[in-house]
DNA sequence: GTTGTTTTGGAGCGATTGCTTCATAACGAG
DNA sequence: CTCGTTATGAAGCAATCGCTCCAAAACAAC
């Protein structure tokens, strides 16, 4: 019936958030945007609309891949804390890694730079961030009921302190090379549960 | 001498640092900051040198004023656990109050934006973070000296919990709403200590 | 007043911004 | 094959980017 595309829309989408995840939204313009998936201009608006929907279509990216991976960690085999402390070792690792740009995390960094103005942007970030809570209740509850965590306090505002600590952790470690003293944190935080 | 300048250096940095607070260092331009200090690009450029430099005379007006106020919260009258409490609570209601546009925390914000690429810029906000754990960790030996905090633990320990948490909450609240949520894990957390 | 020095406002530099236009290409349907 | 439809690449739009230049202005020193 017409011509087919030659792209695949998935790769793009995964490009353009790895491009917007380094420069952030202001800092990406739409020639980079260009460059890195490899699309001419006529072909991302025609196919995404605009800079802005990429970059929503890049969170939504972001929440399928990046925090999928977190919540997968959360569900490994083991204790509920070597399950915590996992997810918040990989991230900081992560987050330190000088080969990968030190990027951090994307969400994050959305809602640092866009979140206050852009409301679309707020909800996909906080669609993140929910998703972590909700999981990181159900390994709190889990060690709860195996003993393993004490059970005398509510399981959601435990999730949330663990989950209030790995963030703050994360803004840390821009800025903070100290992987020890991170770490640290870490299973400080762990010891409290 | 010579022609003297009519504007206050001050005002001008001042007004600068709200206007990059609020949009980001890319998100402003060379006009708007023009706008907001009522500087010309002539002036603008003869007294700073650049964007660039200007910003990070924004970064070090931040550390001397909304960091200091932090600070100034931590030092005043009352137990360790109620001084923590009150930065935590003044910050967290300036981070969700409608009227100042929601800019959350200027440093993270940096932090977040451009604290991976200008190691400049990672100084200044890494002096801010600094501050703000060496005092932390000054309330948290005071109140284990009290009585009020177990002595068992190293209180540089328990400071970079508190600050992890603390940060992590300003995250939370640029897409979270709820003030009572985000309480109750402060509340939660000094419980711990 | 004149001179010397610095600041100021305004025009505007080349480069880049997000995005559009359009002729052409590449397919499926008939 | 022809036709209808969509995708593509290249050129380029007006607007804005960070920044510079320069003549006029405003002072202090003399």
């Amino acid at each position: 019936m017409a011509r087919p595309r030659q792209f695949d829309e998935d790769r793009v989408i995964t490009a353009a958030m790895d491009t917007f995840w380094r420069h952030g939204y202001e800092g990406t313009s739409t020639r980079d945007l260009c460059d890195s998936t490899g699309l001419g201009p006529s072909s991302l608006y025609n196919t995404f609309g605009g800079k802005r929907e990429l970059y929503l279509r890049a969170l939504e990216r972001y929440y399928e891949t990046v925090t999928a991976d977190q919540i997968a960690l959360l569900n490994e085999p083991g204790s509920a804390k070597e399950r915590l402390r996992a997810m918040m070792l990989h991230s900081l690792d992560s987050d330190l890694d000088d080969t990968e740009g030190r990027r951090g995390c994307f969400a994050m960094n959305a809602a640092a730079e866009a979140a206050a103005l852009d409301p679309d942007v707020k909800r996909a970030v906080r669609r993140c961030f929910d998703r972590v809570e909700d999981e990181l209740c159900a390994v709190v509850g889990a060690g709860q009921s195996a003993g393993e965590i004490a059970s005398g306090r509510d399981a959601r505002t435990l999730a949330r302190q663990v989950q209030s600590t790995y963030y703050g952790l994360r803004v840390l470690s821009r800025v903070q090379d100290d992987r020890k003293a991170l770490l640290a944190t870490v299973d400080s935080t762990l010891a409290d549960l």
